[in-house]
RNA sequence: GGAGUUAUAGCUCAGUUGGCUAGAGCGCAGCAUUGACAUUGCUGAGGUCGGAGGUUCGACUCCUCCUAACUCCACCA
C-alpha cells in the first residue's frame, strides 16, 4: 500500500485500465431473457474525423448510463460505430488528391479508382476516432461495432429503399434543388447556411412596369410579371399580355396577380425565373408556366443567353447590365442592398437553385398501417411523440419537433457524389446511349439529363437486371438515409436476429439537440415504417423510448467552438493528456442540463482534476490507516460505533437514494454534484478529519470509501478502478454491484446533524459558563470540523496537527498541550480548549448582527403563523415545519442573548 | 417575418409538483498548515433572483406585458 503516489497521475493508469476492461469482456452485453435490457446505439462519429467536445460529452453521458445499468445487473448494450459522412469525406479526399496534382479527381480517376482512394483513406483514419473513443473510457461493446457502409448495412438500406419504392412512396421528380456548383451535388435544405452579403439591386424597365432584381443574369427568358392582386398601382394590368423589349430582343409577356408578392418589396412587381428560384418554381407550378434552364450545372450561362452563352454568371452580370443600360432599360441601381445568400455548410460553396430530377420520399401518402388506420409517414412521426411512445428530454423540444414535422416536405434522397450508398435503381437504355454514357465516366445523374439519354425502363434492385442494357443510377443516397436505420440495421435487420429481437427498440438515444431534424426525426421515420411493414406491433416499431438531448458546449464567451478560432477552442484530447479523462468527463457533465448550452473553460477541468486527486488521497489515507484491506465490511450497521460513523452511514444511505433517482431522471449533473459534495465535504472534510487518530473505525471507513468508489465509477471510471485495484485484487470495479440503499443504515435519530450540533453546543455552553470564558467566534465551525492531535514519538514537543481549527482536539485523555486546558465535551469524544480567547469587539459585532437577523426572521415567521389563511390552506407538513423553525429560532435567540450578555460582562471588565 | 430559449453572487451555473434563512464551483480577502492531500484546510465579503404588473395565505418558481441576449425555422424576387 505504501507505494501509492502522493498525486494521481491519470496518464499512467488510464490506457492500461481500459485494456484490462476490454480484455476481460466486461463491455459485452449478455442476453438474459428474464430481464429487460438497457440499450444505447452510439451516435456514430464521422469515421475520418477526430474527437471533439460534442463527442466527448455524448460519450461521457452515455457511459454513465451504461455503467450505472451494468452495475445494477441489467443486461446493457452500448453499440459503437462510425459514419461514412458522404459529402465531408469525399470532399476531403478530393482536396487531398488535388494537392497531389490530380486536378479533377472525378473525371480523371473515374468512379472505381476514386472510391478505392476514399476507402483507403477511411481505413487509415478510422482507427484514430476509435482510439479516441477508448480514451474517453467508453465502455461500449466493440465486438458489435458497425460502420454505415458495411455490406449488411447496405443491404438494410436497399431493403428500406425497395419497400418505399414498392409502396409508391419513392418517386423521381423535377424539383428545384439547392445545387452546389463547386461540389457538383445537391445540398439538402437542412444543410444550407445563410450568409449576409452586400449586393447591387437593379431596377429595369420591363414593358409597362419597372422590376427590381439582384440577379439580372437569370432573367433572359422571363415572360411573366407577377404583382399582388391588392396592389392598386398594377390593377389595370391583371391578365394583360403584350410584347416587351428585353435583353436579347422582344419577349411576349403576360401579367399574373398572386398574393405571394410583397407590394413593399422593390417596385412591387417582379418577373419570375422558375428554374433558379424556389418561390418562382412554385408559382410556375401553380400557374402551369414553362420552366427553362438558364444556368448550367457549373454556373455558366446556356445558349438562351445568346451572346452571353458559356459565360460564368459572376462575369456576365455587369455585362448584361451594361447592355440593358445601352438599350435605355436601366432605371437605377441601389448600391447597398443587403441580402442573404445560401451556401453549402460543407465547403461553403454558393448554392444555385436548379431544376433537376431527384429521388424523393413522399411523406404524405397514406400507406402505413398504424394503430388500425392507414397513415402517412408524417402522421406516424407526429403520433409517436404525441402519444408518448417516444419521450423527449427536455420536453421543450416536443414543440420544436412538431414545428419541423408539421411542415415536413418530401425528403430529397439523392446526392450527386459517389461516396455512399449508391441508389439501387437501374435504367434501361439503348446500346448507343451506353457508349455515350461510358465516355463520361458514369459521372452524375445531371449528365444523364443533359446528355439526353433516353430511359426506356426503370427498376429497383441490388443487382443489374437481366435482358437489355442497364445502367445504375450514378447518385448516392443522403447520408441520413442510412443513419436513419442505425438502431436496428446494426442489430441485423432486415433479419430478425436474436439480437434484434432482444435489444430493439433501444432505451435511450442521447445526442446534441442540433441534429434533432437531421437524425432523430429521420430515425423515427425509418424505424416505424420498416418495422411496421415487418408486421411488428406498434410499440416495437420505435427506434428508442427516450431521446435525451444534451446542450452544446461553448467557449468561455458563449461562442460556438470552431477550428477557425483556436484560442478559445478546447481540444478534449489535450485536456485528457493534461488533466486526465475523469476530470474532463466531470467538467462536461456538471452544469450540463438537457437542452441548455454550457460554457467550458480550462479552469473548470482543473477543478475536477483536483477532486479526482482528493479522492485518490482520501483512499490513500484510508489504506495507510487500515492494517488489512480485506477487513470484513458485511453487516456494517452492527459495526458503526461512534456518532460520526452513524452520521456518515446515514448520509451515504440518503445519497444512494438520491443518486439513483437523479440518474433515472437524467439529472446527471445533480447526481455528480451530490457525490462530489458527499465525498469531499462529508467524507473527507468531516468524517476523516473527525475520526483521524485513535477514533478510526476501519470497517466503516473502508465501507464508505468503497461505496463512494462505486457511486463515482460511472462518472470517473479510471481513478475509481485504479483505487479499487488496491482494495480488491480479485474483481474489477466495473463488475461490482451498484450500491443499494439499506434501511438498516438509517441512524437518523441517533446521528442527525442537528441533534449532534445541539448537543455539542450545549456542552460547549456549559463549559464556557463553568470557566467563564467568552464564546469563541469559531465555535460553530467546531461542529463541522473535528480536529485531532497527536504526540509524535520521535519529537519531544507535543504537536498539534490542525486539520481545520486551532480550537479542537480529539484525544482519549484530556491532553495538556501548548499549556492549554482541554475539556471533554462528550458526544463525539471531542476535547475543547477553553482558552485561546477571541477578539471581544469583533465577537460582539458578530453577535449583534446575528441577533438582528434572527429577530427579523422571527418577526416574519410570527406574521406567517398568525395568518389564518396560512394555517388553514397551507399543507400540514409545511405548517409543522414553520412551527418547528419558529421554536428553533426562539432557541437561537435565547442562545444569542446569553452569549451577548456574557460578552458584555467580559468587556466591562 | 414565425417560433423558441435564457436572464439568479465579479465569472460559470444549480435551484425537481409554488413552502424552512436562495446554493455550489471558480475568483477575491483574511487566517492556518510537520504523518492522505498546497491539486490542501478554515473563515469572510459579495444577491432588491432583468424590469413592471397580476394570481396566491405565500412567487426565483405560475400568468401577462416590457427590455436584453442567444438559437432554430422561413426568406429577401
Amino acid at each position: 500500500m505504501k507505494e501509492i503516489e502522493k498525486a494521481y497521475e491519470a496518464v499512467k493508469y488510464e490506457d492500461a485500465i481500459y485494456k484490462k476492461w476490454e480484455k476481460s469482456g466486461a463491455f459485452k452485453a449478455k442476453i438474459n431473457k428474464s430481464k429487460e435490457p438497457f440499450v444505447i446505439s452510439m451516435p456514430p462519429p464521422n469515421a475520418t474525423g477526430t474527437l471533439h467536445l460534442g463527442h466527448a460529452t455524448m460519450l461521457a453521458l452515455e457511459d454513465i448510463m451504461i455503467r450505472h445499468k451494468r452495475m445494477q445487473g441489467i443486461p446493457s448494450l452500448w453499440l459503437p460505430g462510425t459514419d461514412h459522412a458522404a459529402i465531408a469525406t469525399q470532399s476531403v479526399v478530393e482536396k487531398k488528391l488535388q494537392e497531389k496534382g490530380i486536378k479533377n479527381p472525378r473525371a480523371d480517376l473515374g468512379r472505381k479508382k476514386l472510391l478505392s482512394e476514399i476507402k483507403e483513406f477511411v481505413k487509415d483514419s478510422k482507427d484514430t476516432i476509435r482510439n479516441q473513443i477508448r480514451k474517453m473510457g467508453a465502455s461500449c461493446d466493440w465486438e458489435k461495432e458497425k460502420y454505415t457502409l458495411d455490406d449488411d448495412l447496405n443491404h438494410a438500406v436497399n431493403t428500406f429503399f425497395g419497400r418505399l419504392y414498392k409502396d409508391g412512396l419513392i418517386y423521381q421528380g423535377d424539383r428545384i434543388v439547392n445545387w452546389d456548383p463547386n461540389m457538383q451535388t445537391t445540398v439538402a435544405d437542412d444543410e444550407l447556411e445563410y450568409k449576409e452579403e452586400k449586393a447591387k439591386f437593379y431596377y429595369f424597365k420591363y414593358g409597362p412596369v419597372v422590376i427590381g432584381t439582384a440577379r439580372p443574369e437569370t432573367k433572359f427568358s422571363d415572360k411573366v410579371i407577377v404583382v399582388n392582386p391588392k396592389d392598386k398601382r398594377y390593377k389595370h394590368l391583371h391578365g394583360k399580355e403584350f410584347d416587351v423589349e428585353w435583353i436579347n430582343g422582344k419577349i411576349h409577356a403576360k401579367v399574373i396577380a398572386d398574393p405571394s408578392v410583397d407590394p413593399a418589396m422593390g417596385t412591387g412587381s417582379m418577373t419570375i425565373t422558375p428554374s433558379h428560384s424556389l418561390v418562382d418554381f412554385e408559382l410556375a407550378g401553380k400557374y402551369k408556366l414553362e420552366k427553362e434552364q438558364i444556368i448550367d450545372f457549373h454556373g455558366n450561362l446556356l445558349p438562351v443567353a445568346g451572346e452571353f452563352s458559356g459565360m460564368h454568371i459572376a462575369e456576365a452580370r455587369e455585362k448584361i447590365v451594361a447592355k440593358l443600360k445601352k438599350k435605355g432599360l436601366l432605371v437605377k441601381i441601389e448600391e447597398n442592398y443587403m441580402h442573404n445568400i445560401a451556401v453549402n455548410y460543407r465547403g461553403k460553396g454558393v448554392v444555385e437553385p436548379q431544376i433537376m430530377k431527384q429521388w424523393f420520399v413522399d411523406v404524405n401518402k397514406k400507406v402505413i398501417d398504424w394503430k388500425g388506420k392507414k397513415s402517412s409517414i408524417k402522421e406516424v412521426m407526429q403520433d409517436v411523440i404525441r402519444s408518448g411512445m417516444v419521450k423527449i428530454v427536455p420536453k421543450k423540444f416536443d414543440k420544436i419537433y412538431f414545428s419541423y414535422v408539421d411542415n415536413l416536405r418530401d425528403w430529397c434522397l439523392s446526392r450527386q457524389i459517389w461516396w455512399g450508398h449508391q441508389i439501387p435503381i437501374w435504367y434501361k437504355i439503348s446500346e448507343e446511349d451506353k457508349k455515350i454514357w461510358k465516355k463520361h465516366s458514369e459521372s452524375s445523374s445531371y449528365l444523364l439529363q443533359s446528355l439526353g439519354i433516353k430511359i426506356l425502363d426503370t427498376r429497383f434492385g441490388d443487382k443489374e437486371p437481366k435482358n437489355g442494357v442497364w445502367i445504375r443510377d450514378p447518385d448516392t443516397l443522403d447520408t441520413w438515409f442510412s443513419s436513419a436505420l442505425w438502431t436496428f440495421s446494426t442489430l441485423g435487420w432486415p433479419k430478425h436476429t436474436v439480437d434484434f429481437k432482444y435489444f430493439h427498440p433501444t432505451s435511450v438515444l442521447e445526442t446534441g439537440y442540433d441534429i434533432i431534424f437531421f437524425w432523430v426525426a429521420k430515425m423515427i421515420l425509418a424505424s416505424t415504417y420498416c418495422l411496421r411493414s415487418d408486421g411488428l406491433p406498434e410499440e416495437k416499431c420505435i427506434p428508442f423510448k427516450t431521446v435525451y438531448l444534451h446542450g452544446l458546449i461553448r467557449d468561455i464567451n458563449g461562442q460556438k467552438m470552431s477550428k477557425s478560432k483556436p484560442e478559445t477552442c478546447i481540444d478534449p484530447l489535450d485536456m485528457i493528456a493534461k488533466y486526465g479523462t475523469d476530470a474532463v468527463r466531470l467538467s462536461l457533465i456538471v452544469g450540463n442540463t438537457p437542452g441548455n448550452d454550457m460554457r467550458l473553460y480550462e479552469e473548470k477541468i482543473a477543478g475536477y482534476r483536483n477532486f479526482v486527486n482528493k479522492i485518490w488521497n482520501a483512499s490513500r489515507f484510508a489504506l495507510l490507516n487500515i492494517a488489512d484491506a480485506d477487513i470484513d465490511t458485511s453487516e456494517i450497521h452492527k459495526k458503526a460505533k461512534s456518532r460520526a460513523d452513524k452520521w456518515i452511514l446515514t448520509n451515504l444511505n440518503r445519497l444512494i437514494k438520491e443518486v439513483d433517482k437523479d440518474i433515472n431522471n437524467y439529472r446527471f449533473s445533480d447526481a455528480a454534484t451530490k457525490i462530489y459534495d458527499f465525498a469531499w465535504l462529508k467524507y473527507c472534510d468531516w468524517y476523516l478529519e473527525t475520526t483521524k487518530g485513535e477514533h478510526i473505525n476501519p470497517p466503516v471507513l473502508l465501507y464508505v470509501l468503497k461505496e463512494i468508489l462505486k457511486l463515482l465509477h460511472p462518472f470517473t471510471p479510471f481513478v475509481t478502478e485504479a483505487i479499487w485495484s488496491h482494495l480488491n485484487s480479485e474483481n474489477m470495479l466495473i463488475n461490482e454491484a451498484w450500491p443499494i440503499a439499506n434501511a438498516k443504515l438509517n441512524f437518523a435519530k441517533e446521528s442527525g446533524e442537528m441533534e449532534m450540533v445541539h448537543e455539542i453546543i450545549t456542552t460547549i455552553r456549559s463549559v464556557r459558563s463553568e470557566k467563564k470564558v467568552p464564546p469563541s467566534q469559531k465555535i460553530d465551525a467546531v461542529i463541522y470540523a473535528g480536529v485531532w492531535t497527536k504526540t509524535l514519538e520521535d519529537k519531544k514537543e507535543p504537536i498539534i496537527r490542525m486539520g481545520r481549527l486551532n480550537t479542537l482536539s480529539i484525544h482519549t485523555e484530556g491532553p495538556k498541550i501548548n499549556n492549554a486546558v482541554w475539556k471533554y465535551v462528550g458526544g463525539m469524544d471531542l476535547y475543547l480548549p477553553v482558552e485561546n480567547l477571541v477578539d471581544i469587539e469583533k465577537e460582539k459585532e458578530h453577535l449583534l448582527k446575528a441577533l438582528k437577523i434572527t429577530g427579523d426572521k422571527i418577526a416574519t415567521i410570527k406574521t406567517k403563523l398568525s395568518n389564518k389563511n396560512f394555517l388553514e390552506k397551507a399543507p400540514k407538513d409545511v405548517v409543522e415545519k414553520e412551527k418547528k423553525a419558529f421554536a428553533d429560532l426562539e432557541e437561537e435567540l435565547r442562545i444569542l442573548n446569553g452569549k451577548i450578555s456574557e460578552i458584555k460582562a467580559i468587556s466591562k471588565k
